[in-house]
DNA sequence: ACAATATATATCGAATTGATACTATGCATC
DNA sequence: GATGCATAGTATCAATTCGATATATATTGT
């Protein structure tokens, strides 16, 4: 699956531009599907070029014109097939976890404004999907449900595991190693 | 932070070769910064250009010439400079949620073996963690205890999640409007 | 004997990232 | 009244990453 096949999947919820599908990518999908414009055009170019969409050039006064897409029946034969996947991934790519692990090459100071940060970022998300609870982008359906409750509970579980186990990266060896100069 | 870091910190903890890396990848780092060979090799021509590291060309018999890398004092710089980011970033992408986003244009069926699949690839991942306990790849420091247990509680909770809700994917709905074609 | 698997390098096309460009309106700040 | 930022809208570019493949040989397993 890639973003074609999420553009897809927003357009069965009634038309966009690659405008609105951003700001869907900023509001909800990009939490765990991320997508810029430079992902978004080309898929939707391809997807036109392929007939698995539509799009009416609407004029603007000012503004370029807007591209409002649709699906196509094709498109939808399409996204089905991009839904079969029995094993869909799971990716994480974390500077934070990698930045971690060379803990030991990193002063305490650094360590815990890392920490800190993380934990601040953590709040605001778990801030945010609170008052996501009834939705903007694509309807309010199961789906979104669940996945807004797996925003949720996964970031708790970090917010806690890393204000229990921080204490591990600042331990011992750096401060009293150092200290010692005396 | 590139791949290009995370080579340079690898090498903190001795020479290696961009084959050994692969398996460093494969066996740690790969479950939270993933890379193979396409991003490797680029990595470690682009740090030997600019001086980062450095590599002996040893012969074999049979087998193509193992390069053996090791970092330099200016690599070491970067590093640290690599390292210094107080927000690094904990990225995830995911087909799994983007799939079940659309649930309701799966079958049951078809969103229950999604949801089996993952739950077993998570037994597998979290008896493998077990294992881990004392590592293969760099040193088990601070940090790499830190991130492993931080692998363990966060598939815990992923699996915890998905047993608990997975009934909001395949509930009334589907079933019923499709079942009242009679 | 045959098929994997491991060792070791490397490249290629396609996709993605993150930034930037272009144009114009509106709003707030200085 | 100027400056800058946000919004609305399109789009592209260089750098990076992904996933697969190519090449070549030794070892191990069936």
């Amino acid at each position: 699956m890639d973003v074609k096949t999420v553009c897809l999947g927003m357009l069965t919820d009634g038309e966009a531009s690659g405008y609105d599908m951003k700001k869907c990518f900023e509001s909800s999908f990009g939490h765990f599907f991320p997508a810029g414009y430079g992902s978004i055009y080309p898929a939707l170019a391809t997807l036109a070029r392929d007939g698995l969409v539509e799009f009416e050039q609407v004029p603007q006064d000012g503004r370029p014109d807007r591209k409002v897409y649709q699906i196509t029946e094709k498109g939808r034969g399409a996204l089905i097939d991009g839904l079969s996947n029995p094993n869909p991934t799971h990716k994480i790519r974390s500077e934070f976890l990698a930045t971690l692990w060379f803990a030991h090459l990193m002063t305490g100071e650094q360590v815990n404004i890392v920490v800190k940060n993380k934990i601040e970022e953590l709040d605001e998300f778990l801030h945010m999907i609170e008052e996501f609870a009834a939705g903007d982008c694509p309807g309010t359906g199961q789906g979104a449900q669940f996945v807004a409750g797996f925003g949720r509970h996964m970031a708790s579980a970090f917010k806690q595991y890393i204000e229990e186990n921080r204490q591990l990266l600042t331990a011992p060896e750096l401060q009293d190693v150092k200290s010692a100069a005396s």
